[in-house]
DNA sequence: TGTCCTACCCTTTTT
DNA sequence: GGGTAGGACA
């Protein structure tokens, strides 16, 4: 046909050419899947099967979306800037901004990140006088967001005790709060549009009608307010519903605890009556080693859709296991191991360290500084997250709407102006008196309080004025300038990043506006805004007529306005020093969808990997393994893991056995470095160098060995029976023990030393408990 | 108003 | 152990 199809495989061909129906794509990692995703939209549009509007395409995150672009334009000579392509939020974002009034939005309504929704939260807790003892800020978040995310109005959730009725009675005042001060928190932005599609019939039909293709991404990974937002998006149970492909691998679910709900893979294939199962299990990353362990772990899985990943790399290097006395070690070992890896050739790009918690990066951060070897830790505080950027881009909320009160609280006295605690307080009692913004409350407030609020105020308002011909670019450089921020960190110790920072923040402004096609016609192109507070809904349809071209969008928001937005759904890059040749350190998580030549997974200990708050339940389990088997799928050519035998956690040392997962891995695939390896006929270190001698490893007659492999189970999981004992107890980890109520156990972790000192000990009849030792009477049974 | 100190938290995270 | 949020104090 075309050479679009031109080196797909028979499994991608097949997924790619799939008939107009519903169809689930079983994508084994790194079995091509955004290829195919993208292969599939050109192909579509390239035999006019579909225009390319009436294409909707939507993954998680930013990244995703914008690849897919990417790879697109690279594949047809087409545009797509105007097509529907983009996240979850990004989407719901661009409907709700055409249809404002239907929606019951004011047309600038800002978007509130999770730092600003707690803030929000922790204001309207205070203005009620709620106990945040007993009802923190967290909980009620997270009780909020979990409600949204299933859809649940105040109204909808069942309260059946008072406790929980007070958390509905909070919700209910929060999304007051929200309305009046015309902004939306990202759950708001999905269940706000879910609702738009549902109520309003002219909109729902017509995107309906539109969309005649939509295409989903990590599908594993939706929750079930975005699953129902697809249904109704691609009108599921009408005449005519469009044909959702959906892409996802339920092996690589490992968002349970934000809200994903893999149930939704099955969900769609009955309710979408799926004829066309296609998996995609030929993979072309890892050698051969990688992808058994891979399979072998996974297969420990009960409920899956059940997939089996090949290679035709052949099976390369095993995968190399070792054991260290402390985490010290395992990160000393690491440290050798990258030197012999950078010393044949070795790109410090192409090795990652992996690690199941961030608290894990510390140890092996220091190793690496020490041993002078570059590396880049994933994670932490994106650009628009920084205080001193939040502070800038407040001042510019208020220009847009004076009404966002978490704008005008956060910098009316940033930099200070003399408002204190005492005169917020007046300031807060006089708009909860007149029911109105803080902004407006302003003018009652008497005396001198009065009038410095008042100079707050006009300050705003004459910025408003002076930036109102200016570019973004320009206003950005202005607010920076003129609101003090610019001077205020000039006189302050560490301020010379953050002034750096801002003066960065011009140039974000500058290339937003390039990248966006905000140009100077578009410029004089945009309509005049409308500020007034959020229009019921339901207005008359004129407006919903006038906006539902979407090509008429990026004249409806100002740059202004689309700058805001795009720095609270992209909070930008976490990576420092990017394109840097330096080793990646990351969280497993965060490295899904990576791949590195070599790849170490660290920590492989009962009590972090599987971490213990998920070893509870089955389904923490299976997460957790999920997890390991992403984390292997990560990479290509050799693969480390590791365990300690002591770490240092929450500032106590504790000591764990190594994980289960060593249990359910395939023998033939493993060498192990450390003393175990015996009798599996690896290599021992001490003939490959003279590790073994130096001052961070033990010299191997000081290291206890049983000499068997442990069979199955977590006891006495670390192939050391008198391995540890930690001082006074008399205990050890992977001893049996009795105890007169929970009966026959295994130690599985020791903390703490004398009266503090505890137990984790996994009772065979009562499962797994915490028990203090100077306290609870145990038997050592051996 | 800014700084210092203490109490408290601690799995994973995108939008 | 280490980071941070919020309160006490100069």
């Amino acid at each position: 046909m075309s050479d679009l199809l031109a080196n797909l495989n028979a499994e991608q061909l097949a997924a790619v050419t799939l008939p107009d129906e519903p169809a689930l794509i079983l994508a084994g990692a790194g079995s091509g899947k955004t290829r195919v995703l993208t292969t599939r939209i050109a192909w579509l549009i390239q035999n006019g099967r579909v225009s390319p509007a009436g294409i909707l395409a939507v993954t998680f995150t930013n990244k995703a979306a914008k690849e897919m672009q990417t790879r697109l334009s690279s594949m047809l000579p087409i545009n797509t800037r105007g097509m529907w392509i983009g996240t979850f939020h990004g989407l719901c974002n661009r409907m709700l901004r055409a249809h404002f009034r239907d929606a019951g939005l004011p047309q600038t309504f800002a978007i509130l990140d999770s730092q600003d929704q707690l803030s929000a939260l922790k204001r309207l807790l205070k203005s009620l006088n709620v106990d945040d003892e007993k009802y923190p800020a967290k909980n009620l978040q997270y009780f909020i967001n979990n409600a949204k995310e299933q859809g649940l109005r105040p109204a909808d959730v069942e309260a059946n005790d008072d406790f929980n009725k007070r958390f509905v009675d909070l919700y209910a005042a929060y999304d007051l709060q929200c309305q009046r001060e015309g902004v939306v928190d990202f759950a708001e932005l999905l269940l706000r549009c879910y609702e738009l599609l549902r109520y309003n019939d002219a909109i729902r039909q017509h995107y309906q009608h539109r969309f005649r293709h939509v295409l989903v991404d990590e599908f594993q990974d939706t929750n079930v307010l975005q699953y129902q937002w697809l249904k109704l998006l691609a009108g599921y149970g009408t005449q005519n519903p469009a044909a959702v492909f959906a892409v996802g691998d339920d092996d690589q679910s490992i968002y349970a605890f934000r809200g994903a709900n893999v149930g939704n893979m099955r969900d769609f294939e009955h309710e979408f009556r799926v004829r066309r199962l296609i998996k995609l299990e030929q993979n072309y990353r890892s050698h051969g080693h990688i992808l058994d362990s891979a399979n072998h772990l996974i297969s420990h899985n009960a409920r899956r859709l059940g997939k089996n990943l090949r290679t035709d790399a052949g099976h390369g290097e095993p995968v190399r296991v070792f054991q260290g006395g402390s985490d010290g070690q395992e990160a000393a070992w690491i440290i050798e191991e990258i030197r012999d890896q950078i010393a044949q050739g070795a790109s410090r790009a192409e090795i990652a360290i992996l690690y199941r918690s961030n608290a894990q990066s510390r140890v092996i951060e220091h190793a690496l500084f020490s041993a002078g070897i570059a590396y880049r830790v994933y994670g932490g505080l994106r650009f628009f997250e920084r205080a001193e950027i939040k502070h800038a881009l407040a001042y510019m909320q208020l220009l847009e709407n004076p009404r966002n009160d978490a704008a005008f609280g956060r910098v009316v006295n940033f930099p200070a102006r003399g408002i204190g605690a005492r005169s917020l307080e007046v300031l807060q009692d006089m708009a909860r008196q007149y029911d109105c913004a803080l902004a407006e409350a302003v003018a009652y407030v008497p005396g001198a309080a009065g009038s410095k609020l008042a100079a707050f105020t006009r300050l705003i308002e004459k910025t408003r004025e002076d930036t109102r011909r200016m570019t973004l670019a320009e206003t950005v450089e202005y607010v920076i300038n003129h609101s003090g921020l610019i001077t205020h960190y000039q006189g302050e110790k560490e301020g010379q990043d953050r002034i750096e920072n801002l003066q960065e923040l011009v140039t974000a402004a500058q290339a937003f506006v390039v990248e966006e096609g905000y140009g100077l016609e578009a410029l004089a192109a945009v309509i005049p805004v409308d500020r007034s507070p959020a229009a019921p809904a339901l207005a008359d349809g004129d407006q919903a007529q006038q906006v539902l071209d979407p090509e008429a969008l990026p004249v409806v928001m100002t740059p202004l306005v689309a700058f805001l937005t795009h720095a609270s759904l992209e909070a930008g890059d976490n990576q420092a020093q990017a394109g840097q040749d330096a080793v990646q350190m990351m969280t497993v998580h965060a490295a899904k969808g990576l791949e590195f030549d070599v790849v170490f997974i660290t920590g492989m200990e009962e009590g972090l990997f599987p971490h213990e708050n998920s070893m509870m339940d089955p389904d923490g389990v299976e997460e957790e393994r999920r997890l390991m088997y992403v984390a292997i799928t990560r990479a290509r050519k050799r693969l480390y893991m590791s365990f300690a035998q002591s770490r240092m956690l929450h500032g106590q040392t504790r000591y764990h056995v190594r994980s289960r997962f060593f249990e359910e891995l395939p023998e033939a695939s493993l060498k192990w470095l450390t003393p175990p390896a015996q009798g599996y006929g690896g290599v021992r270190r001490q003939e490959r160098d003279s590790a073994w001698g130096r001052d961070w490893f033990r010299k191997p007659e000081d290291v206890p060995y049983t000499g068997t492999r442990p069979t199955g189970g977590m006891d006495n999981g670390n192939g050391y029976a008198d391995a540890k004992r930690e001082a006074g107890t008399g205990f050890r980890v992977g001893q049996s023990v009795f105890h007169n109520k929970f009966g026959e156990g295994v130690i599985t972790a020791l903390e703490g030393e004398g009266t503090d000192a505890r137990a984790n000990i996994n009772f065979k009849r009562n499962g797994a408990k915490w028990l203090a030792l100077s306290v609870a009477k145990l038997d050592a049974i051996d």
